[in-house]
DNA sequence: TTGAAAGCGCTAACAT
DNA sequence: ATGTTAGCGCTTTCAA
């Protein structure tokens, strides 16, 4: 089942048939209407290789999506594979461990599969143009920014939060509620990454408050595995730290930091408040209900396709779209009990 | 940069060049290494859409997920494409709501990306010979077989758990800790799939107790919404309804119910046992620690790849391979409490 | 062992 | 408004 099937069918040629099919002018209503329905009735599809070959592109974007053990990452993921697909992309999706570099992983797959852009998921802030060079088609960095990359704004695109900024409201709404004493819980303070930024908000906010930071108080994982945090905030309790409240830099580290609490028989939040920044729909499902400031995952999802699909189409430029959370007011942070 | 230039570069013709790539016989050594060589230093990368064209066979394997609010089927996805790229092959994924029909959407997908095969990830039980003419190439069930359909076992491929069995056994472990008095929570008693499976194996289990089925102890939330799964738990309780444990037919329903449990006063395990099938990370830092039969849902994807590339590649038969879960004990479960 | 040439299904000039 | 035709890059007979 070809065009040329649908040309004979029809009794027209096959250039009016690839003309209705790709939506171009000049074709009659009526013939139109007689291809389509032919193309209907014989359950006609075209062959992408051909098309592809002619018009040597391939319909397919790339997700480089860093950090598999992130729940968060699941639902942007969702959410890009929809976007992408309605519209009239191919998502090809590369999953690619923390350590790994998803620029090089970028290019190969670029080459491999001929990418029109690619979407990274979680990664590095710090890219050089230098290394950039491999990679020669569109990308946008969705959930990220190259904070400490060398990079022209006017190179890439990107869809984030002000991870500082967002962590530092976090805190602050901690210290609004009495508490001095606040641990954080992060995968690596330098990560270039998400929870660089994330930890240097937790330090301003401290510093703007007045209160010293205590390097006892910080709770490194690693990566964004769920026991690393369990076991890490277990061993700052056995230590004997004195801390009121905590800061997760990730919805899915503050349930383990809430499970971890809650074992050794600190109450949440009477004993100790605990707020976050994600907002996964599983963790207002936690007991308490997480506070936590929620990011606009579907739209900046929808945005991050809808910004590489512009560049790819040619109606539009690199921009960088900064999105705002809303606090979800859970039950897991109270005001400190007077001493 | 075409297998042309290559040819050029050589002296060779594109013949040559082209048997060189797929490993043909018949090209002397000399030249081979010549061509090789030319290929790299000219860092030529055969175009895949003419290869395509020609061989009118790509190298996507389709991975067709109903269901998206599943937490359970994220990480099958990381799996499997993990898998299927390490195995050469490109996995195009396409996610459907719990309402469409997967073998329409495979079917469509089938043609439009030239598929070899499809991965099935939640379904129906009852396809039939008849509506399968559409799909022309193998496909495996993930996580569930056509236990109401009437295809022939020879006809496809499934990976799944005994679902009505592993009900019974979770029923039985809450009636072997003195409970009579079970609800239920699931999607839908009647669809088709996993949920039905499942329904049918509580049914079964209270039977064999000699428990009478109580209607008013099913929530039905319809999908695999934890709102519903919530909202449901509570008119339950708000009802007056009698029961002392609860079974969830999937880990992110349980962590739903549990939340309901708590909200409404109810202390989880003390004045309701809850027990679950799936075995999700997250479950296992709920408070208290989910008791539920895990999935081996590593293992499960991985050998759906393994199947289907056997089959693909011509070197396998369809087979049915049945996986046991495994009891995590966690805190959600207690004895009951003498009246 | 190598080369020449015929397509694979489609798009996009160019003709009409 | 419609048709004719030359490729896109590759594989694969068939001949040499």
């Amino acid at each position: 089942m070809t065009i040329k099937d649908i040309a004979a069918y029809c009794g027209v040629s096959v250039s009016t048939v690839s003309r209705v099919i790709n939506d171009h002018p000049d074709v009659s209503p009526a013939v139109r209407e007689q291809v389509n329905e032919a193309i209907r009735k014989l359950h006609f599809v075209p062959n992408n290789s051909a098309r592809s070959l002619v018009v040597s592109r391939s319909t397919a974007i790339g997700v480089v999506s860093r950090g598999v053990d992130n729940p968060f990452l699941s639902l942007l993921i969702r959410v890009l594979s929809r976007e992408i697909h309605d519209r009239g992309y191919t998502m090809v999706l590369h999953q690619i461990p923390t350590q790994a570099d998803e620029i090089q992983a970028a290019a190969l797959l670029q080459r491999e599969k001929k990418l029109l852009g690619v979407i990274f998921l979680g990664g590095r802030f710090n890219y050089t143009e230098e290394e950039l060079r491999q990679l020669t088609v569109p990308f946008v960095c969705c959930t990220y920014t190259n904070t400490f990359g060398n990079l022209s704004s006017s190179a890439y695109s990107s869809v984030s939060i002000h991870d500082e900024r967002e962590a530092e409201k976090a805190v602050r709404l901690l210290v609004d509620n009495g508490h001095r004493r606040i641990a954080v819980v992060l995968d690596d303070p330098a990560d270039n990454s998400i929870g660089q930024l994330r930890f240097q908000g937790y330090r301003r906010a401290l510093e703007a408050e007045g209160i010293d930071y205590d390097p006892a108080l910080a709770v490194v994982t690693g990566d964004y595995a769920m026991s690393a945090a369990y076991d890490g905030v277990c061993r700052l309790l056995d230590s004997g730290a004195d801390f009121t409240a905590l800061l997760a830099i990730s919805d899915s580290l503050a349930i383990a930091a809430i499970k971890a609490l809650t074992d050794r028989g600190r109450r949440v939040p009477e004993d100790c408040s605990v707020i976050a920044i994600d907002g996964l729909e599983m963790s207002s499902f936690t007991v308490p209900t997480l506070t936590t400031l929620c990011q606009p995952a579907e739209e900046m999802a929808e945005e991050s396709v809808r910004m590489l699909t512009a560049l790819i189409e040619g109606t539009g430029v690199h921009r960088h779209k900064l999105m705002e959370t809303t606090l979800r007011r859970g039950g897991s942070v109270a005001r400190l009990a007077r001493a």
